[in-house]
RNA sequence: GGUGAUGUAGCUCAGUUGGUUAGAGCGGCGGAUUCAUAACCCGCAGGUCGGCAGUUCAAUUCUGCCCAUCACCA
């Protein structure tokens, strides 16, 4: 039976580039969709950029250009990213779009007519000198309960308490520092706690993982509040339908873009919307989201569509974050990952692909990217095994044989094995667990290699009159290795193209795994996949971590100079306060010297080599060359900021800072830790 | 602070509806091989299954507490 299906990713704010969180949540449902369109059903994904907001109207003005000009630019960024990564949206589209508006208007009007909007006046804070209403994150001021400094008007970073802005102590706008005024304003609310009991039971109805659900009893039992839908001009988005100078929160147009979108792909294509939107239907609808934004999706979205009188979800698929070498990704380390610095740094996409299907499990937990395992791992899965049971038989077909395979092929318990894999495998795939999927798929590899092994055709083929065995054992090689790459097509669709050129085949469908390849005439193998180079993965890092250095820092400042008095005009404890949070943000450590010499042509310099329980120890230059003799320093420990985005210098990359007391007179003094402190340690 | 999740070999992860010697891939070590971009194949070493207590004939698996990491608190 031919399924109809509806799959969408959530949609990417348009104030920034598209990074490793939205590639994540792209690649897995990109392989959802490919694989459900390679088993025939009829599946359509779609997209857009979420362009409405406070945040992009200030951008806009910030660039001197206007909203519209910003989300065209944003737009077509976005759109390189994705199609960089073959991710194969049906229509990516943009909230800002006629066919959305028509959306967002047509389930206002439903929910106003169903009694489930109302208005009330509240107060907020307002920004005379910019005439407008501040969202709580453009509101900063002191935490009410642990008074913790420059917070933001929702939730204290440091205590973690959660307030409204009107909390704060001494609070201050964001855009222009002066005190905000508090003013009213009707606003326009969905009456979400009607919903309560309908939501309750779609929780509960097999549309979510457990923990997703879990993690929505919480919140049932806090009890639903109503939502504030609307914001008052200026804003940056759709006009409230009878409220001049009213316009829709952001948050309440964006998932109806996956109405917008869809119905912009209808229109094109001549497809049926109200097939994938009216009730009734034997349609699926799946989103695709990240645990951020679960309650948008699993609250309030299915309340509107619900009432509204459209169909709720078939399913929402909610993934974990990616962290980079188990840790949260981190711009001064490099480790805040754009798709284009991937692009750029001429990794292939199809590596990130696999590596992330071979993580991905369905479930809504973090993805570590380990880079170091990342490289490991496509260079043995997928060169090592996978492309080198062609690399390996091949030859003998295109040489000994004239590119032609076999007539027919032995009854092998390894091809039937392998041929009735594919029920599994779909399993794990429409089940979102592609980690088992190819898990299964590389043991398969290896049974194929430990195949190819076994036969020894290298020793065949020097034996006179044994062409049949020859070509038996390298056309069961192609065989498998046919299957394996149709397994791999959801993930890997750019190199399934290049093997169904190889083996000048038509596009591999799900189906295929039940035919065989024979008395058929492939082309000669070219080599299919390179391997990952490490210097690819540094030469992203430190993309990223000269991308997000601050550019006022004078190119000439050497990494470790000491602060001059010119520079230092606070006298100690004048400094502005920081939170505990910021000071973290430093990674100190104690490094040891393990070599110090003079850089020729430097005036103040000398280069460090700082052991701090790394691999490699790292290269520091120091202004320290008034003070101290290079011979002196060598095996002293000494503490450094270890995070420091590198630095390139006239003499070579600078890869942190040690630090160094100095004052008004002359004089400068690199620090030392106490007995037993060694090489790595963490200061703080 | 409350709530939800996670913690298994050096790395990345399976697994255990409680039951003999806890698994894989990678990495390491040893061997074999030369068809293949030194890939592949065989073997070996490595884990008090986060910690402590409890239930049980038996706990890594169940319960409680604690620790660490991540997230959410609209």
């Amino acid at each position: 039976m031919t399924r109809k299906i509806l799959v969408t990713s959530a949609l990417p704010y348009a104030n920034g580039s598209i990074h490793l969180g939205h590639m994540i949540e792209h690649i897995q449902t990109d392989i959802w969709v490919r694989f459900q369109k390679m088993r025939g059903h009829d599946c359509h994904y779609v997209c857009a950029d979420d362009t409405h907001g406070t945040p992009i109207m200030l951008r806009a003005q910030s660039e001197g250009i206007t909203p519209e000009e910003l989300i065209a630019r944003v737009h077509e960024e976005h759109l390189r990213d994705f199609r960089g990564f073959h991710i194969a949206h049906d229509c990516y589209h943009s909230t800002h779009a006629p066919e959305n508006l028509a959306m967002v208007h047509d389930v206002y009007r439903k929910l106003r007519d169903a009694g489930l909007i109302e208005s009330r006046t509240i107060e907020q804070y307002y920004d005379d000198s910019r005439a407008m209403f501040l969202p709580d994150r453009f509101i900063k001021g002191q935490c009410p309960r642990c008074g913790a400094a420059d917070q933001y008007g929702d939730n204290c970073e440091v205590c973690g308490a959660t307030y409204s802005p009107t909390d704060l102590i001494n609070p201050v706008s964001a855009l222009s520092g002066t005190p905000p005024v508090r003013k009213e304003s009707e606003h326009y609310f969905f009456r979400l706690g009607e919903c309560a009991e309908f939501l309750q039971q779609w929780t509960r109805s097999g549309t979510l993982q457990k923990e997703a659900a879990n993690k929505l009893d919480e919140w049932f039992a806090a009890g639903l509040q109503n939502w504030d839908i609307s914001r008052d001009a200026p804003y940056f988005g759709f006009e409230i339908p009878d409220a001049p100078g009213k316009y829709f929160y952001v948050w309440l147009d964006a998932p109806v873009g996956y109405m917008g979108s869809s119905l912009r792909l209808a229109r094109e294509r001549n497809l049926d919307f109200d097939a994938w939107w009216q009730p009734g239907h034997d349609t699926e609808l799946h989103h695709f989201i990240g645990k951020d934004i679960l309650y948008f999706h699993a609250l309030f979205w299915p309340a509107m569509l619900h009432a509204a009188g459209y169909r709720t979800p078939t399913g929402l698929h909610v993934h974990g974050f990616v962290t980079v070498n188990g840790a949260k990704m981190s711009k001064s380390r490099g480790t805040f990952i754009t798709a284009a610095s991937y692009l750029d740094s001429q990794l292939n996409p199809e590596w990130l692909r696999y590596y992330f299907a071979s993580k991905l499990n369905g479930s809504m937990e973090d993805i570590d990217l380990n880079l170091a395992d990342f490289v490991a791992r496509v260079n043995s899965d997928l060169v090592g095994k996978f492309v080198n049971i062609a690399s390996r038989t091949a030859g003998f077909i295109s040489k000994r044989f004239g590119g032609r395979l076999a007539d027919s092929l032995p009854d092998l318990d390894l091809l039937n094995e392998m041929r009735h894999a594919a029920t599994s495998i779909a399993d794990s795939y429409e089940n979102l667990d592609t980690s088992r999927a190819v898990r299964d798929i590389m043991r398969l590899a290896d049974l194929a290699n430990q195949y190819v092994n076994d036969c020894k055709p290298w020793d065949i083929a020097r034996q006179e009159g044994q062409d049949a065995a020859l070509l038996e054992v390298c056309s069961v090689s192609l065989n498998l290795f046919r299957l394996l790459a149709l397994y791999l097509k959801p993930i890997l669709p750019r190199l399934a193209e290049d093997v169904e050129h190889f083996l000048d085949i038509p596009p591999l469908g799900w189906q295929d795994a039940n035919s065989q390849l024979t008395g058929h005439v492939i082309r000669p193998y070219q080599h299919l996949m390179t391997r990952v180079e490490q210097s690819r993965v540094d030469a992203m890092l430190a993309a990223n971590a000269a991308a997000t250095r601050p550019a006022d820092t004078p190119a000439t400042t050497p990494a470790a100079a000491p602060v001059t008095p010119a520079s230092a005009p606070h006298a100690a404890g004048d400094a502005e306060t920081i939170s505990v949070d910021d000071f973290a943000r430093v990674d100190l450590r104690i490094a040891r010297i393990v070599n110090a010499e003079h850089v020729e042509g430097a005036e103040k310099l000398i280069r460090l080599t700082l052991d701090i329980g790394e691999e490699k120890p790292r290269n520091v230059f120091a202004g320290i060359k008034s003070a101290y003799d290079p011979a002196s320093l060598v095996g002293r420990l000494t503490v450094m900021v270890a995070n420091l985005a590198p630095r390139k210098m006239k003499f070579g990359i600078s890869e942190g800072m040690v630090l160094a007391a100095s004052g008004d007179g002359p004089g400068l003094f690199i620090l030392s830790p106490d007995d037993g402190a060694r090489p790595g340690m963490r200061v703080k």
